[in-house]
DNA sequence: GACTTTTT
């Protein structure tokens, strides 16, 4: 039974036994022993069904004339059908005793009625309840047999004639067909969910494509991968070395790099982590027959997917051209005497009345939102329309909050949304946005994508002012973009490297900096940068707790004039699982700090949230007015109603944001935050475990992004080795690239 | 040693 996924069966309105079936069935025998029952009747009533993954909870009649609470995920079920259920009994604390189907098999309906509410179900086009009626009035038990075997008979029945009489058939030899195909998808490893969905795509050409490329459902059909691809195969026989496994293997190998961040990866690279994955020796050959089918685009040794090579060469030539058009505003120092601008900021303000495309980069507390305003003010009073964006949705609302002018996400400046038959940006070359100038906050997070999209979509007098921390952590998307345009000299940058917010004598930014030029940062815990050594996870985890429950708050009020420690102390850790990794630090953190009592719960799944949690929103919401990555506290549940409430503290104060049941699983809970989440947000003191159970991601602009967010002080926890892992490791600059080089080019 | 995550 190996690689057959869980020995789950559904037939789509199955009448016969086909090969397939029989197989399936004989196949499965060995597992309906032991604790599985066997339950046979109606389907008397769908009580709830959830159309995503096909979860339904229904009542069947049983023969016995019992009625039985099932559930299950079934792919397909009308209300009249006979079923033989495969499961076992369980007992539900809410809903009592239920069964629990694993596989659904249809029966052949055996009495006249089961024939009619059968056909009259809807699953049959062109029958609806009356015809079906008619149809067992005349034919009875036969019913069935006449449709599939003399579906000329039809037309003896009263209302029926020669048209009806075929679309009948044909609807019903469809179902015949879906049930083949989904016994032998399903036979093959294939859960039902996308048997369906291969289904829709393929029709019943699914097993003669499946049998002959399992691979082509990779690319077709959403949700199936390589490794699910490569099971199927397997399942029905493919070899190892079959080209078409090694031509997948190729391009699932250059898609795992473009995950890692590559937009392209070295011939010989991808040679090699292609026969690793495939565990078979790849020829070179494979990559050129690839590339001639036009499924790799290979310049040079460089190897791309044709998607990403497009939007690396778009952005190049957009950028050339966009800079080809040199406009220039006059400087006026009057409004600079209002902001008091130091003249690494009046360079910067020179320069974005001059430039038509200028990068500005500089860390935390250098003026960039000082420049921005300044700009902005300029560039108004010349009269420009100007459009803000930010990558993320918190990123825009700062943005906005920052220069009180409305600020948009990226996707939402481009009109993300459905068109062209999928979800696309409808603002694009054919339809570019409008405006003078075009500012874009946070633009690290920007990847070459993206920056495709939105160059696409920019006016060719559009003046473009990208502000970022190119030190921060790259993009999630692939690409170097920041880095690349500041590497790549072609684009003009200034960058502010004087630190304006924090102290001078700040050890945070002294040894941010240090960081960032890879030396070991300056370790005497008299400051605002403390180191605690701790070796095991364990103890690392117990001293977090013990931080930010008791050693820290008693401080907290005295040396920071802080209030609620919980507000204060923000725990970051680079990953999420792990012993101290996000989901186990919030476990430990809710115990400790928000303990079980007479606080009202909820329990969602895995999650348990809990009166006096603090959580974090990770969708934007845009009706609710609160985005990714916004902090709150929950300020009270109710479990009759199964709502919940947030108090949300933001820049116009506090806020109350309810949220229902379906909505809560926008809520996670966040004493512990990953590191990547609180890019672009601050807290007064950070407490970061560094240790080498993060080995992976033990990166030098992590660590400067986790420090970086704290204002007066951050704790490091962990050892010295992982630290100095940490800032040795620069390699996400070493993201294979060329966006810089085609800048470069003529 | 295998990890982070944006957008609608």
């Amino acid at each position: 039974m190996g690689g057959l996924g869980r020995p789950y069966l559904y037939l789509l309105g199955s009448i016969f036994y086909s090969n397939y079936q029989i197989k399936g069935v004989a196949a499965r025998g060995i597992s309906l022993v032991g604790a599985m029952a066997i339950i046979e009747g109606t389907v008397e009533r769908i009580t709830f069904r959830n159309e995503d993954n096909f979860y339904t909870v229904f009542k069947l009649l049983a023969s016995t004339g019992d009625l039985h609470t099932c559930v299950g995920n079934l792919p397909r079920i009308v209300v009249g059908e006979e079923l033989k259920l495969f499961g076992e009994w369980t007992k539900h604390e809410q809903y009592g005793l239920q069964f629990n189907t694993e596989t659904a098999i249809p029966c052949t309906p055996t009495t006249t009625l089961g024939i009619e509410r059968y056909l009259g179900s809807g699953l049959i086009k062109g029958i609806g309840p009356s015809t079906a009626k008619k149809l067992v009035e005349k034919f009875g038990l036969k019913t069935l047999d006449i449709i599939s075997n003399e579906p000329h008979r039809l037309t003896e029945v009263e209302g029926i004639g020669e048209k009806k009489g075929e679309i009948i058939a044909k609807a019903f030899l469809e179902q015949k067909d879906i049930q083949d195909v989904m016994v032998f998808l399903q036979g093959n490893g294939i859960t039902p969910t996308y048997a369906v969905k291969i289904f829709k795509v393929y029709g019943k050409e699914s097993v003669q494509i499946v049998q002959e490329n399992p691979y082509r459902l990779a690319d077709d059909i959403f949700g199936i991968g390589f490794k699910t691809a490569d099971t199927i195969a397997k399942n029905i026989g493919f070899k190892e070395d079959d080209p078409h496994r090694i031509r997948a293997g190729i391009r699932y190998a250059l898609g795992q790099a473009i995950e890692q961040g590559h937009t392209y990866l070295p011939d010989e690279e991808l040679i090699k982590t292609a026969s690793e994955l495939l565990g078979v020796d790849v020829k070179k050959d494979f990559l050129a027959e690839l590339g001639k089918a036009k499924q790799l685009i290979i310049e040079e040794d460089r190897c791309y997917l044709p998607s990403l090579y497009e939007a690396e060469c778009n952005v190049a030539q957009r950028l050339k051209e966009l800079t080809r058009y040199v406009p220039s505003l006059p400087f006026d120092l009057s409004i600079e005497s209002e902001f008091k601008l130091a003249p690494e900021q009046e360079q910067a303000v020179k320069a974005a009345m001059q430039e038509k495309v200028l990068v500005i980069t500089g860390g935390p507390g250098t003026g960039k939102t000082t420049i921005t305003k300044v700009v902005l003010t300029m560039w108004e009073k010349a009269g420009f329309k100007i459009l803000l964006g930010s990558p993320t949705g918190r990123a825009a609302k700062r943005l906005a909050e920052a220069t009180g002018r409305p600020a948009k996400t990226i996707h939402r400046l481009l009109e993300y949304g459905f068109g062209n038959g999928g979800m696309s940006f409808q603002r694009n070359e054919d339809n570019r946005l409008k405006g003078d100038a075009l500012v874009l906050d946070e633009f690290s997070m920007v990847d070459i994508r993206l920056m495709d999209s939105l160059l696409k979509a920019t006016d060719d007098k559009m003046r473009l002012l990208f502000i970022g921390d190119c030190d921060q952590l790259p993009a999630v998307g692939p690409g170097n973009v920041l880095k690349d345009l500041i590497a790549s000299n072609r684009i003009p940058v200034v960058r502010l490297t004087k630190v304006y917010r924090q102290a001078e004598q700040s050890q945070i930014v002294m040894n941010a900096h240090r960081i960032n030029q890879g030396y070991f940062p300056e370790i005497n815990n008299q400051g605002d940068f403390v180191f605690m050594e701790r070796k095991e996870p364990k103890e690392i985890a117990t001293l977090i707790l013990d931080l930010v429950s008791s050693r820290l708050p008693s401080h907290i009020e005295k040396r920071f004039n802080l209030s609620d420690p919980l507000d204060a102390i923000q725990v970051l850790t680079p990953m999420r699982r792990s012993e101290t990794g996000v989901d186990n630090l919030n476990r430990l953190l809710q115990a400790r700090l928000n303990p079980a009592g007479k606080k009202n719960e909820i329990q969602l799944g895995y999650r348990l949230l809990r009166e006096g949690d603090k959580v974090m929103q990770i969708r934007n919401n845009y009706q609710k007015d609160v985005y990714n990555g916004d902090i709150g506290r929950i300020t009270r549940i109710d479990p009759e109603e199964r709502l919940l409430e947030v108090l949300y503290n933001d820049e116009n104060g506090d806020r109350l944001v309810n949220y229902e049941e379906e909505e809560i699983d926008e809520l996670t809970l966040a004493y512990a935050i990953s590191v990547h989440k609180s890019q672009g947000s601050e807290y007064p003191i950070v407490v970061m475990p560094v240790t080498t159970q993060h080995y992976m991601l033990l990166q030098r602009n992590l660590l400067y992004t986790g420090i970086t967010r704290a204002k007066k002080l951050v704790i490091l926890i962990g050892t010295k080795k992982a630290l100095f892992l940490c800032i040795k490791n620069n390699k996400t600059s070493a993201r294979y690239s060329y966006l810089a080089n085609r800048l470069q080019e003529e």
